[in-house]
DNA sequence: AATTCCTCCTGATAGC
DNA sequence: TGCTATCAGGAGGAAT
């Protein structure tokens, strides 16, 4: 579950459910998914301590142990990422780390392939600017004008800017798809042949899939209007009499509406 | 600066 | 039904 909304749909259940909980015990089976710290390093930063905060920076995952001065564990999903919060029961499939809290309650973040990755770090910020992680389009204070700042000198594709995170931090191959569908531009445009008025519809809809796909994730089903439940090479268009495309864009699988996304 | 290709893994699925 | 090939919502690194 790798993209924005996926994630912060994993922040909010540790926000919900694990917060305010000391860590009783870790267990961990990293399986070479540690990057720039140890086992022991991790266990001891988080056993005993306190969950005190949850927060996401584009697909990054931050949890807090301890007060003000603690380290953030740091959580990247990969492809397969998942988290899941359970009183009782087994251990869910491919936990790599698990920290059971007090109450009973259990923290398993989950990664069958193993692409993810487990960090820890002083504060996000930091993190995000050694990376380095470009701005969180779905951060407060995040607006039109820094989207433009964001785009301003490119010259690859659209989609590849938009999945591009150093350049936007938390989209990925579906929700670029999603917003170049809603806002009619095809993803191989290039930036540079971006109109003012393309990169205003661009940003409105982009801000509009990020925040409404976080709902439609929770419940299940996206809008037949979307993109998301017709990405299907030769699929009709749910906006229009076209007809969905599938090519390579950036390297990722691209789909499009073959007339109302025009080069 | 940007693209393409390769790589890390392994489950799901499309096709035969 | 069973097997095999290909793909997958990510991303770093090398070569171009």
């Amino acid at each position: 579950m790798p993209e924005m909304p996926e994630i912060e749909i994993a922040r909010r259940a540790v926000e919900d459910q694990a917060l305010h909980r000391v860590v009783e015990t870790v267990s961990m089976r990293p399986a070479g998914m540690l990057r720039g710290t140890s086992e022991a390093t991790v266990r001891a930063a988080l056993r005993g301590h306190r969950l005190t905060a949850a927060r996401r920076w584009g697909k990054h995952l931050f949890i807090r142990s301890g007060e003000a001065r603690g380290r953030w564990l740091r959580l990247h999903f990969g492809m397969t990422g998942r988290v899941a919060i359970y009183d009782d029961g087994d251990e869910p499939t491919y936990t790599r780390l698990r920290l059971d809290l007090e109450g009973g309650r259990s923290l398993a973040w989950r990664c069958a392939r193993k692409l993810g990755e487990i960090g820890l770090v002083d504060d996000p910020e930091t993190f995000a600017d050694q990376k380095p992680l470009g701005p969180d389009p779905s951060h407060e204070g995040f607006g039109l004008r820094d989207f433009r700042a964001v785009l301003d000198g490119r010259t690859g594709t659209i989609k590849g800017a938009l999945m591009n995170q150093a350049i936007l931090a938390g989209v990925g191959n579906v929700y670029s798809d999603e917003a170049l569908f809603q806002a009619r531009i095809h993803p191989e445009t290039s930036v540079d042949e971006l109109s003012e008025d393309d990169v205003g519809r661009l940003w409105r809809a982009l801000s509009r899939v990020l925040g409404k796909a976080v709902g439609y994730r929770r419940e299940g089903a996206f809008p037949s209007t979307w993109l998301v439940p017709h990405r299907d090479a030769g699929a009709a268009c749910p906006r229009c009499d076209g007809i969905v495309r599938k090519s390579t864009v950036s390297g990722r699988s691209s789909y499009w509406c073959d007339r109302h996304q025009n080069e």
